[in-house]
DNA sequence: CGGAATCCTCTTCGATACTG
DNA sequence: CAGTATCGAAGAGGATTCCG
C-alpha cells in the first residue's frame, strides 16, 4: 500500500501515486513497451522481487498499468502503460530532462544501460535537424531498439523498427560520451565507435541531435 | 543520506536527488520563497523534525537548497532554492499538473491549503485571458500571497503584492471547487464566496484562467 | 520458467521528548 | 526557535520456498 501524505495538494497526489523507491523506474521500463515479470526484474538491477510485485500492483490498482495475458502460445503475463499514464509520462519526461543535467559520469558502481540514456536523449535531443516522420533502428551493446521521429519528438521502443532510414550501432557508453560532449559526432565516427547503414545523413543527423547537452563537459 | 540506485539512468539520477519521501513536497514549500525550519514545519503537515531537518541537509548538499542566516535584527536562519534548483522546478511543475487531474476531492484527512492549489492552478492554467504583466492579491483563508503574470506564466509567491492590479479573497475549498469544476467563476461571485477588489475585469479574467481545468467534473 | 508468498535483517520513518 | 536523541513501527532488501 502506497503511503498518504494527507495534503490536498496535486504534487503529494502525484507523490503518493508514484513517488515511492521504484515506481517511476518501473515506468520508465514499461514505456518502451510491453515486459514481462522477469523483464523487468532484469531491467531494473537491485530490485528485488517483492518490491516489484508490490509496486506492480500499485500501479495496477492506480490504472497505471495493465496485466496482460498474451494470446498462445505466448500465453505469458506481460506488464503494460494504460492510457491512463499518458500524464505520467509528462512527470518521467521532466525527471529525465533534469537528470540528464545531473547525471555526470557513470560512478564505479554505476550499471550502464543503452536504453536509459535513448529514453533521456528522446526527452532531451532538440531535434530540429532530424526529419520528421523517419525512424532509427539503435543497436546498442547487441540490444536492438529504434526511434521514432514525430512531430519533432523522438520516441523509443524496444525492438526492431519496421522500416527505418538508418542503422546506428554503438555501445552505451559512447552513447553517454556523445550525450555529455565527451565525445563529439565525427570523433566517434572516426573511431569506429559509431557504425552506420542505410542512410548515413540521416543517421549522422540523429547523432548530432544526441550531442552536446546540456549538463555536459562542453 | 539519499539512497542510491546504482544505475547510470538520468531517471535514477534525479530520484536520487529528490526521490524521497518528502523532498520534493520540501521543495514545494521553498518555491514560494525562503523559509525558517518552523515554517517549513508548519507548511508540511505530516513530517517530524528529524526527517525534515535530514531532507533539508540532503538538498543543502546537493546544492539545490541554501541555508541563509537574515540580516539583523531577523537574524534567524532561512532555507531558500539556489538558481541550480531551476531544473527542479520543472520536475515540480511536470507533478503539479499531473497531479492536478488526479486531485479529486479532498479526502477526510486532507489538510487543505491555499498555497498548494495555487501552485498546481499556477502550472496548469493556461492563462490567454490574463494580461501579461499584472499582478494579483490573493487572500485564502486569511493567508496572502500573490501571484505574478509573465511571459503567460503564472508565478505565485509568498506574501503581500508590492503593487497588484487586483485583490481577490476566497477559501481554499472554493479555489479548489473553481480549479476542478465544481463551481463556475459566476456562482462562486455570486454566493459571495469570491470577493474582489480593485480592476474587476482583470480579477474575473485570473478567476477563468483558473476554472474547469482537466480532471474536472465538467 | 514465471511469479507470488514467507522469513529474516537492516534501514528508514514517524512521533515524542529533550537540548543549545 | 532550531534542531538532536531516542525508540517503536513500517518498509526495503535478500534468500528461499511454494504454486502454476
Amino acid at each position: 500500500m502506497s503511503r498518504i501524505y494527507d495534503q490536498y495538494c496535486p504534487v503529494a497526489r502525484a507523490l503518493e501515486l508514484v513517488g515511492e523507491r521504484w515506481t517511476l523506474l518501473v515506468a520508465r521500463e514499461l514505456l518502451l513497451g510491453p515486459r514481462r515479470f522477469t523483464d523487468l526484474m532484469a531491467g531494473l538491477p537491485g530490485v528485488s522481487a517483492n518490491v516489484l510485485a508490490s509496486r506492480l500492483k500499485d500501479l495496477e490498482q492506480e490504472g497505471m498499468v495493465a496485466r496482460r495475458t498474451l494470446p498462445p502460445p505466448a500465453a505469458s503475463a506481460v506488464y503494460e502503460l494504460t492510457d491512463h499514464a499518458v500524464g505520467l509520462v509528462s512527470v518521467l519526461a521532466a525527471m529525465a530532462e533534469w537528470g540528464m543535467t545531473m547525471l555526470g559520469e557513470p560512478r564505479p558502481d554505476d550499471e550502464i544501460r543503452g536504453e536509459w540514456i535513448v529514453l533521456g536523449l528522446a526527452v532531451t535531443a532538440h531535434a530540429p535537424d532530424v526529419i520528421d516522420g523517419t525512424t532509427y533502428e539503435l543497436h546498442i551493446d547487441g540490444k536492438v531498439l529504434h526511434v521514432q521521429v514525430r512531430d519533432g519528438n523522438l520516441q523509443p521502443h524496444q525492438g526492431p523498427a519496421d522500416d527505418s532510414d538508418a542503422v546506428v550501432s554503438l555501445d552505451a557508453t559512447t552513447l553517454a560520451d556523445l550525450a555529455l560532449g565527451r565525445l563529439d559526432v565525427d570523433g566517434a565516427l572516426s573511431a569506429g565507435r559509431v557504425t552506420t547503414e542505410g542512410d548515413d545523413g540521416a543517421a549522422r543527423h540523429l547523432l548530432t541531435s544526441f550531442s552536446g547537452l546540456p549538463g555536459g563537459v562542453t
